[in-house]
DNA sequence: AGAGCTATTGGCCGATCGGCTAATGGGAAA
DNA sequence: TTTCCCATTAGCCGATCGGCCAATAGCTCT
C-alpha cells in the first residue's frame, strides 16, 4: 500500500560488519531505505543533519560518545527520530539514552523482522523499547539515583580506597567521605562496599578503566 | 592465483544481524565460502562436525555457552580451526578461548581486510589474536589464577556478604573464610573487597547475575 | 622424597567499617 | 516561604576487616 515512499534510514554504527548486516536485512524491505552510514558519534551528526532521515539507527556505544551524539541531534533537531540499536543491557545506558530523547531501544540479538516493525513504529512517531529492557527501565526509575559527588565517591571506593583516602583525595573531612559512602550504600541497597562496587558496575554506573 | 578451492567457512553467531553482515563481507572475497551458519553452540557443533569447514568463525557468548561448543569441537575433532570473533574484551574470556584451542581471537569491530587476513592465516595453520587482545593474555598469564574454591568465595564477597557469613555459607569456619579472601586480595592486586570485586567483574572471573 | 599449591584452622591486633544521631548552609522546587 | 535534596562536619560504638604468624593435611609434579 504505502510503497511510495519508502522511510529513509541512518546507520550510526562503529562496527563494519554490523553495518553490513544492517544494510543486508533492511534492503530486503522495500518499504525501507539506507540512505547514509556513520562509524563515529561526529559522523553520525553531521550525516544526520546533511540527509535528515526519517530515522537514524544509533550504537550508544561508538568512539566519540553515542549518546553523545543523540543529545546533540535532539538539540539543534529535536524531531529527529533516533532508535538505539546496541549490545549494552545496562540499565544505565537505557535510561540515558530514554532520557535524552531516543525513540527506541533495542539490542542487536533482535530479529530482520522485529527490527523493520521497530523502525515503522519510530517512523509512524511512536515510541519501541524491547520488554527487558522497559522492565530494567521500570527499575531504574523506582530507586534514586546517585548524586555527582557520589558517583566521584564511588569511582574512589571502587579503586579500593578507605574513607580516609577517599576524603584525602577530594578534600573533604573523613566525616563527609563516610556521609557520602553510607549514602551510596543506602541508594544502591547495598551491605557493603564490595556490594555496592558490584552493583554500581552491572548498572553501568561507573565505566571499568584501563 | 589460489582460486581453485576457496576457504569453507561456519558462521556462528546468535546475532542474525551479525550472520547477515559476514555473509555480506565475505562473499566479497572469492577466496572465501561460507558453507554453513548456526544461532546457537549446539547447532555450532552439528554443523560444525556435518560440513567439516575449512574455519570456524564463533561468537563466545551465546545462548549454550560458544565456549563449550569450542571444547566440544576440540575433543572429537583436534584439527578444527575455530576463529573466535566477539565483542568481549575480558580478560578471561579470551584467556578461555585460547586454552580451549581457538586458533584466533578477533574483535567484531574488525574490519573485513583484517578478517579475511586473520582467516587465511588461521586456514594455514597459524594462530592469530589481535594486538590489544594478546597483550591482555601476557597480563593474565602472568597473573596467577583463583582457585575453585576462591572463585565461591568471590561470588559471596561480591554480594556482599561479610567473612562470617561467607564462613557460615561455605560451611567452613571463619578463620578459612578470612584466608580465602586474603588469598583473593593477594591474587587480585587488590587492597581492598571493594577493588577486588571491581577487579573481579573487569577481569571477567566471575558474571554479574540476574 | 621433597617441593609446591590448596584447603583448612587458630589467634592477635590495630585500622577500618557501617549504623546511629545531629547539625549547618546552599540551592532548587513547590 | 517552606520543603527537599545535596554537601558538609562531628562523635560514639560495636562489628568487621586485613595483616601477621603458625600449623595440619591432601594432592600433584618433579
Amino acid at each position: 500500500m504505502s510503497s511510495v515512499t519508502p522511510i529513509r534510514i541512518l546507520i550510526a554504527d562503529d562496527h563494519h560488519i554490523v553495518r553490513m548486516g544492517l544494510k543486508a536485512v533492511l534492503q530486503l524491505d522495500p518499504g525501507l531505505c539506507v540512505v547514509a552510514e556513520a562509524s563515529t558519534a561526529d559522523e553520525a551528526v553531521v550525516a544526520c543533519m546533511a540527509t535528515r532521515p526519517d530515522v537514524t539507527l544509533l550504537d550508544v556505544r561508538m568512539p566519540g560518545n553515542g549518546l553523545d551524539a543523540l543529545r546533540r541531534l535532539r538539540t539543534q533537531w529535536p524531531e529527529v527520530r533516533v532508535l538505539i540499536l546496541t549490545t549494552s543491557e545496562l540499565e544505565e545506558d537505557i535510561h540515558r539514552a530514554v532520557a535524552a530523547g531516543a525513540a527506541g531501544y533495542l539490542l542487536k540479538s533482535v530479529s530482520p523482522g522485529e527490527l523493520a516493525a521497530a523502525i515503522r513504529l519510530v517512523h509512524s512517531g511512536a515510541r519501541w523499547v524491547s520488554e527487558a529492557e522497559a522492565r530494567k527501565l521500570a527499575e531504574r526509575a523506582a530507586t534514586p539515583g546517585l548524586s555527582p559527588r557520589e558517583i566521584e565517591v564511588l569511582h574512589l571506593l571502587i579503586k579500593g580506597l578507605s574513607n580516609y583516602d577517599i576524603s584525602t583525595a577530594l578534600q573533604i573531612t573523613h566525616s563527609t567521605a563516610k556521609a557520602h559512602v553510607a549514602h551510596i550504600l543506602e541508594k544502591l541497597s547495598a551491605a557493603t562496599r564490595a556490594e555496592a562496587a558490584a552493583e554500581a558496575l552491572r548498572r553501568g554506573l561507573v565505566q571499568p578503566e584501563l
